[in-house]
DNA sequence: CTGTGTGCAAAGCTTTTGCACTACT
DNA sequence: AGTAGTGCAAAAGCTTTGCACACAG
């Protein structure tokens, strides 16, 4: 979707210094909506030809997602996922197959926030619909 | 809160064999309402004396969650967090400090199920409220 | 030349697996 | 004796850390 002019454009906005390597794990991430684990984006980088260690990848994906360019999902205690998309969704895991999928925000609105605790503030609501098959 | 006695009791009416091991986890875990991590469990297992290795926890608490003794709960990509709690409700976690707070459903009502996928069946539903420090 | 930022090998952590052992039949 | 179930040491796997290097001021 997004050619190499428009992924370094688009770190910049966000102030990450485009490197080689973080150019590469952006493009990957970005080329559609998807949600993919550290060592999947390790293997489409170096599918690409880049020459990126692993210890990069996280550090990358992590860095990615604290200034908000991919948000981090966590429904497996095995390996965090990185979904491409950024607006406010929820995601249906299904516990058999692994597989993770968006819900619009809309189909399934949250009501207004509980009382938070005390010196703190929501950074973010995450609803997970655990599914596995029926058969 | 409860005694051995009933700990085994409550084990049996899941069809969990109540061995030693088992019966001190249980105990732990179901002596207030808590969200514990297994090294957690395990450090209090060993502080009553009695002899469990690290593995067992492991396995013991993921049967327990199985069983519906206890639920799991994934909010922290570094490490499984285990509820004595199994009412239906959401919870709050800290990023900061790694707290983890009930959420009454009641206080949070979530509205009915969007459209799942083909072939599968509603697991549970897990709604985080992430958190920070304001200062 | 100094300080900040980047990338990665190696270390660290939680969790899983495979096997020895036990307790029933 | 055979079989199903249990506990744990060791292995596996994901993620983080600490350090060498590059680059800007």
């Amino acid at each position: 979707m997004l050619n190499r002019a428009e992924v370094i454009h688009r770190l910049q906005e966000l102030g990450i210094n485009p490197t080689q390597q973080r150019v590469s794990i952006a493009t990957c991430m970005l080329a559609q909506p998807q949600h993919l684990a550290a060592d999947q984006v390790l293997a489409m980088v170096r599918a690409e030809g880049a020459n990126v260690s692993k210890a990069t990848v996280y550090n990358t994906l992590a860095l990615f997602a604290r200034k908000g360019l991919i948000r981090e999902v966590i429904v497996d205690p095995a390996r965090v996922f990185y979904d491409s998309n950024t607006d406010p969704h929820h995601h249906i895991y299904n516990v058999d197959t692994g597989a993770l999928e968006d819900v619009d925000a809309g189909e399934f609105p949250v009501p207004e926030m509980p009382h938070l605790p005390e010196g703190t503030v929501a950074e973010g609501v995450d609803v997970v619909i655990r599914v596995r098959n029926s058969a």
